[in-house]
DNA sequence: TCGTAAGTGGAGAACCCCCTCCACTTGGCT
DNA sequence: AGCCAAGTGGAGGGGGTTCTCCACTTACGA
């Protein structure tokens, strides 16, 4: 109900709407590579509406993925309110790479996104986490030597696995974090089975 | 000294080699992508050159890493006779991640090679991999549930780190390698240190 | 009901890619 | 020296992309 969105006639806003929602489910199928034309014959319109409500790709990808980056920071800072800052430490990371191996424009989105995000929001989730960072290892779960680069390298090597098939991405995604989050503690557990990931596989 | 290279004119074959060796340069520094003409350019051919020697896209990408594959294999092969298993074990994940960081196309040319790599070369490799994993896990210093398939979660993981500039990638890939080589392994060891990775060092 | 501003679709411009064709040049044998 | 098979470069065909232009259609207030 913004003003911008109450200018649009009603059609008008209607096709945006299913213009976004498609481009949503293309972007997380296919990733940021799927032509514009697509994402408009998916949705029943021209190509020319789709550039009339978003003037650029670039600016569909951004309005596309605000909402998958707002949960990520709703999830840092629930993190910061769970009493154990361990488990709000392993949440984070393991909800935030679920959705990168869920959704296969994800990565490419945010780094695109990146630079013209208000370094006020970036720079807010960042002292958010370096907070949980320090409250983790505090209580002496997390081990002294995690630094909160280290999210970034997690975040990155996750990415390496999106190419797969999605319920494969899943289930290599939750491997890779349990192994990951088991030496950035103290202790030790079970894993999750191992994927049988072979190339063949992974090639769609 | 083979036949078909023997059979070339004296100036095509130096051609072909600089060709060739400005294709690793410009696969390693910028991936697959990098354009035929920007190879030809740079080689100081034509393009037309560039393709009497390699009839096809792929094949200049084939021929350009097979040298790297088999240095994959070798280092496999090697890690067999090492008298400590584990030791193997981590230097042939060392190795072939540390190619992996300093070649940006390295992934993406294995994909591509795979399909058309005789399977027997595979079973090969996979088979001694399998070994080594075999040797290490019953000299116990492997963890009980590791699987062969975690070599490619690795190997995927870390392709995940390509984007950044090669020093970064390699220091990222190092700290990567020490974190899972740790929760691989039965003990606890110090990590290399942490790495800067803030998102404007990886965008190039 | 009807006028008009808002909205629309599809053709095509501009660009970049892989790859081919062909008139020209050149190495190397005689 | 001279011949010619072998080698060459650059123009351009074919297909893909993002984005623009403009004649046509439609929602909706008067």
């Amino acid at each position: 109900m913004t003003a911008s969105q109450s200018q649009l006639r009603a059609d008008a806003q209607e096709n945006r709407a299913r213009v976004l929602a498609v481009a949503r489910e293309l972007f997380a199928e296919r990733g940021l590579d799927v032509p514009m034309a697509a994402i408009a014959r998916r949705a029943g319109v021209g190509v020319a509406t789709l550039y009339r409500r978003f003037p650029t790709k670039e600016s569909l990808v951004v309005e596309a993925f605000t909402e998958q980056f707002a949960i990520c920071q709703a999830v840092i800072e629930e993190a910061l309110v769970d009493p154990d800052p361990w488990r709000g430490f392993c949440t984070v990371i393991e909800k935030v790479c679920l959705l990168q191996a869920t959704d296969r424009g994800f990565t490419a989105a945010f780094v695109a996104t990146f630079p013209e995000m208000h370094s006020e929001v970036r720079e807010r989730t960042w002292h958010c986490f370096g907070e949980l960072v320090d409250r983790a290892r505090a209580g002496g779960q997390l081990r002294a030597d995690f630094s909160p680069h280290d999210l970034t390298l997690v975040l990155l090597a996750n990415s390496g696995l999106a190419g797969a098939p999605v319920e494969v991405a899943v289930a290599a995604s939750q491997r890779l974090v349990a192994y990951l989050l088991e030496s950035f503690r103290t202790g030790t557990d079970a894993l999750p089975p191992p994927v049988p990931l072979s190339l063949d596989l992974v090639l769609q």
